[in-house]
RNA sequence: GCUGGCGUAGCUCAGUCGGUAGAGCAGCUGAUUUGUAAUCAGCCGGUCGCGAGUUCGAAUCUUGUCGCCAGCUCCA
């Protein structure tokens, strides 16, 4: 007489032993049909499990996270049987859940066209909509060996042969296949409603280079077509907001063959480059920050020194020159201790905080490299605190702040933060580790800061607090990172003499609020989709004139503007005002400025945002002020728009 | 770096079975003097990423190489 309790706490009696399924149908026929599986005493079960005893239970549908990992993960295998009805010589290997998905590798002689990919799909949703029940057995160990060999499964085969031997095997079949798997999976494949196959890949046989090269098929499963086309269309939302697409239409910036890896910025895209920076310049002063530049290249017994030619030789640039070898910089630090290095420093001095928007240059893997996001020339708004350690969590509290106030002046107000503690492999004392993961953990939680604990993900030189943001459309970017740094500066010799008259070495840390420019700048033209804020756009408003009549007013316009620091140009060429007023839209330009001869009698403007709103004539000096307001406010929108 | 796909005019893209490359936009010239998302006409424009091979003949087939894209790996 199995006594079963629900979530809610009430509890069932029931005369003998019940399915998770029966336990569903007795509360409700809709939650029946929405039942997955379920969690009996905390384990996640199939639906057709039989409970005999008292237990908890939840019901598992589609709404609960872990039900939508059983659809994904029952999704794969319906691929697979896809697969094995189609190409029956394909020997299926492993099928795991990943992020909005699943993927399926398989050992094929050729790969899957994207022609295999939608005769799959079809066969998919004709498998699914049969709704053949899936069924669990439990096999012996040789028995499931032998049945994988003999359907010529060496993959599954080696699979089972890894398990270790007192561990039960369960096997899933749903019609004619037969897979080996943990579960628990959807009761009947008619439960999989919303799915597709993305794209094909090779990946290795366990990931690893030196075996057999598998076919990996990635698709996408959701718990209904809703969710399906909502995610398809941030896929596609995503990619009309690719930053390299934009990049060559606002003709930001580009690449070229023999560059791979840098970046041309172009007039508009720096001039977006420089807003960013001299945003950050700004920060640097504010919060006590000296800005500094070291060399581009350096002698490599420093790097030597330094610990990057033993750990980091692989991603450096090298060059020589009068039989001296040099290294291009891939990192500020080093050059930053020299500065520190060049006085006798007193206790007294400290913290010293250095900043530094200098280019490093690192031989990334040609396949990492991704527009300019993921390039080998780039810029940081790179610093370097040097401490004691009794001052390390008032200066991460400090960093902190100019972060928020950072990310929030771009526009993002959701971030993540993640601490990451000592790592197995480490350097220094665990009296020292306990210090900085305390003043860590300390800044974070003086500032009421909900922060995701990563332990053991710390560098083996010191623990460190990483920052990401959420995007427009809801992606995530690690972007800020504080470092807490206990062995370059005593490598490389930095010091300052302590209140007790002995020398110290000092505490380093390595912080950067939006890391890569070049990274951060392709987040914000993916997060704005080009529009950008009127603070940040390349040009803030391009002045229209409608006959040649108007050529000298709109000079004076554009200059008058110009004047007052904004980024202002003239179109003054022989074209209708709609044609004008299309490019300059679609150039996302933020204000359109039309001067007729309307406008000019009356020493006007009229004003045209590029949403396409008329906001009527306006007198120039008081679109001057309100345009400065607005650059000043860092507004997203516009303000002429909002006050409205 | 590895696997797969791709590389044609400044841009977006056609190009059949191997027979010396085509459109729209952009650019240039001229006409038009125009009121809130495309005025008309004419002209110019390509070593088909680069190298080798097969062939009477290669954008097209083979091969090498560079780059890009996706995934993997890496990410002090």
């Amino acid at each position: 007489m199995p006594v079963i309790t629900l979530p809610d706490g009430s509890s069932r009696t029931f005369p003998v032993s019940v399915t998770v399924m029966e336990v569903a149908a007795s509360i409700g026929s809709g939650l029946a049909r929405a039942a997955l599986a379920g969690r009996v005493n905390g384990h996640l079960v199939d639906a057709s499990h039989v409970i005999e005893d008292d237990a908890t239970l939840a019901i598992v549908t589609g709404k609960d996270p872990e039900g939508l990992d059983i659809i994904r993960h029952s999704t794969a295998h319906l691929l697979a049987q896809a697969v094995k009805s189609l190409y029956p010589a394909a020997q299926v290997t492993i099928g795991p859940v990943v992020e909005n998905g699943f993927y399926y590798d398989f050992a094929y002689d050729r790969p899957f066209t994207p022609e295999d990919l939608s005769a799959i799909e079809r066969k998919m949703e004709e498998l699914a909509t049969a709704a053949q029940p899936v069924i669990r057995t439990v096999s012996g160990r040789d028995e499931a060996i032998n049945f994988f060999m003999s359907q010529g499964e060496a993959y599954k085969a080696e699979i089972i042969r890894e398990i270790p031997e007192d561990q039960p095997l369960s096997l899933y079949s749903q019609g004619e296949f037969t897979d080996l798997c943990r579960g628990p999976h959807v009761p009947d494949t008619g439960r999989l409603k919303a799915f597709k196959l993305m794209k094909v890949a090779g990946a290795y046989w366990r990931g690893d280079a030196r075996n057999a090269v598998l076919q990996r098929i990635y698709g996408t499963a959701w718990t209904d077509k809703k969710e399906l086309t909502a995610y398809l269309q941030l896929l596609e939302e995503a990619e009309k907001r690719d930053h390299r697409k934009i990049g060559k239409t606002l003709d930001l910036f580009h690449t070229q063959e023999e560059a791979p890896g840098m970046v041309f910025w172009h007039p508009n895209g720096f001039a977006l480059y420089q807003q960013v920076e001299q945003y950050m310049r700004r920060i640097f002063r504010e919060y006590g920050y000296q800005e500094i530049r070291c060399p581009q290249i350096l002698d490599v017994g420093l790097w030597k020194a330094s610990g990057h030619w033993d750990n980091f030789q692989e991603n450096m640039f090298f060059t020589a020159s009068e039989n001296r070898e040099y290294a291009v910089k891939p990192m500020n630090c080093p050059g930053h201790v020299q500065v520190f290095r060049q006085h006798l420093r007193s206790y007294r001095e400290l913290p010293i905080r250095f900043g530094e928007f200098g280019t490093c240059h690192r031989n990334e893997p040609s396949g990492t490299l991704h527009g300019i996001m993921r390039v080998r020339s780039f810029n940081q708004d790179d610093g370097h605190i040097f401490c004691t350690e009794e001052q390390v969590q008032d200066e991460v509290t400090g960093f902190i702040t100019a972060l928020r106030r950072v990310y929030a002046d771009f526009g993002f107000t959701d971030i993540q933060y993640k601490l990451s503690t000592r790592p197995a492999k480490r350097l220094g004392a665990d009296a020292v580790w306990d210090k900085a993961e305390a003043a860590l953990t300390a800044a974070l939680e003086s500032q009421g800061i909900d922060y995701v604990l990563q332990p053991g993900e710390g560098a083996f030189y010191g623990p460190k607090i990483e920052f990401a943001l959420k995007d427009a459309i809801g992606r995530i970017w690690q972007c800020g990172t504080i470092q807490v740094d206990f062995m370059m500066p005593g490598r490389l010799g930095a010091e300052y003499v302590g209140e007790d008259n002995s020398r110290h070495v000092p505490v380093m840390l390595h912080r950067a609020i939006v890391g890569s420019l070049e990274r951060f700048i392709g987040i914000l033209i993916e997060h704005h989709a080009g529009y950008f804020p009127l603070w940040l756009a390349p040009v803030q408003a391009v002045v229209l004139n409608i006959t040649d009549r108007q050529l000298h007013y709109a000079s004076a316009v554009c200059e008058v503007l110009n004047t007052q620091g904004l980024r202002v140009k003239t179109d003054l060429r022989n074209e209708k005002i709609g044609f004008k007023i299309r490019e300059h839209t679609l150039q996302r330009i933020p204000y359109l400025l039309i001067v007729g001869e309307k406008e000019m009698a009356s020493n006007t403007v009229s004003v045209r945002t590029r949403s396409g709103q008329d906001l009527g004539s306006l007198d120039c000096s008081e679109l001057a002020h309100t345009l400065a307001r607005e650059v000043a406010s860092r507004a997203a929108s516009h303000s002429l728009v909002s006050e409205d």
